[in-house]
Order: C-alpha cells, then structure tokens, then sequence
DNA sequence: TTAGGCCCTGACACCGGTGGAAAGGTCAAA
DNA sequence: TTTGACCTTTCCACCGGTGTCAGGGCCTAA
C-alpha cells in the first residue's frame, strides 16, 4: 500500500506519516520506484501511534513505548521490556501530574487576581 | 537606570527586559548615548509582568491587563478598562480550565493505558 | 505526447519566552 | 590611552507536530 491509501485509511497526513517514519516510529519498504510500500500491520501501528499522541506522550517516548505496544518481542524479553515500558509511562505520568499541578495553580493565582481586579 | 541595574533589580535578563519593550510591555527613555533609562517606576512593573507571565498569562494578554494592573487610568476610564479586564482575565481563565481538563482527560487514558499493559 | 494524479525530498513557518553569539559604540578609571 | 564594564542591535536556536510550498520524478489513460 503506498502512502496515500494508509493516509486515507488512518486518516493521518502524508507529512505526519513521513514525520513518524523520520521518527523511527513506522518503516516502510521502497520500491523501485523509491515510493514508500506499507504492509497491512501499517494502518495498526498508525493507529497507535496516534491514540499515543492524543494521550499526550511525544514521538521520543511513543519509540520506546511503542515496540512493547506492538508485542513484536516475544517470551521473556517481552516481560521485561514491557517492564521497563511501565516505567516509563509511569514516569509520564507523573510529569504530566506536575503540569496539571502547576496549571491549577496558575489556575488558582489567576482567580484570586481576578478577584481583586 | 540603565537596563543593567534593572536587571539586578528585577532578576529578568537584559534579554528578557528588552523583549519586553519590543512586546509594548515596558518603554524606556534613551539617553543620548542610545542607553535606555528607565524611571524608578519600572520596576514594579517588570515585577507585575513577572508575576502574571508566572501565572501563565501570554505577553499579548498582559498587554491589554497591564494599564488597569498599574493603575494608569483614572476615573471613569479605570473602572470600564478594568471590566473589559476582568472580561479578559475571565476567558483565560477558561482556557485554563480547558487546558485542565484536556490533561486530565490525557492522563486518566494514561493510567489506563498503563494498567492494561 | 500530454494531462493529471500520485509520489519524492528539502525547507520554511508556526508559537513564545529565553539564551546566546556577533559586532560594535560609550564611558569612567587607571 | 588603554582596559574593562556597560550598553546597543540583529540574528540564530530551542521545542514538536503539522501545514505548506517549491521543484521534481513516476505512471496511466486518453
């Protein structure tokens, strides 16, 4: 399948899908022709990469993620990569539990300000 | 003044005092060297400035806050200026709750993620 | 052969506050 | 007069995912 087609059926751009490529996060064959040829797993993979992004992870962390997410290792090095998968998101998320801490704040110091206003 | 002791003062980088001035934030007389030479007032307001970008107010929004903030206007002028102020600060302030409850929303999908895998 | 649709790479722009470098002028003290 | 601290402007870089343009190759049907 060539770009057009997995942008159409994921619905994610041809610069987004050339975007995730330059990231490391999807591959695709070339053909003679030098056109990128996808296989059929593509459109899943695409789909994950992007329920990752909504959720809020960035290209650099959904990498490292995403190998885990696929299952491609198998037997033992899959638990512990996974493992490691886990500390990372777990890693995330406390980040992001200090961004919304701080947003509340800012939240908070901006509603006193308006208060007084 | 000069920017140099401003700084000092005011613990914003020359940098950061001349961005301020190319945002319409801050004005500056100039010396006939060129220098800018700020007035014993300045620096209470790059404190006003300080403070509202900490609580996360863009320098576009505390252009239009900063007249009321200093009490430039008097009379009448204040007090109209200071609702369409308070009418400002009010949208912010749901921007922020959106930026919120966006990363909430993320950080719940998140967790889930996390606890499937 | 040409039109039109598909694909390629490379590069700039966005946002917004800050850091930093380059290249130069000013001024006071030694 | 020289040193060194201070000031000036202008420009690039950062971050990160996406839009978009330029300039070009490939392929198929008319």
């Amino acid at each position: 399948m060539l770009i057009g087609e997995l942008s159409r059926l994921t619905g994610a751009s041809h610069r987004s899908l050339r975007y995730y490529e330059a990231q490391g996060l999807l591959t695709a064959r070339r053909g003679v022709n030098g056109y990128r040829e996808y296989d059929e797993h593509a459109v899943a993979t695409v789909r994950q990469i992007r329920t990752l992004l909504d959720i809020g992870l960035s290209t650099d962390v959904i990498r490292t993620v995403l190998p885990c997410v696929r299952g491609e290792l198998r037997d033992p090095a899959h638990l512990t990569w996974c493992d490691d998968l886990r500390a990372v998101l777990s890693r995330e998320l406390a980040t992001m539990d200090d961004r919304i801490t701080g947003l509340q704040r800012s939240r908070r110091a901006l509603a006193s300000y308006l208060a007084e206003a």
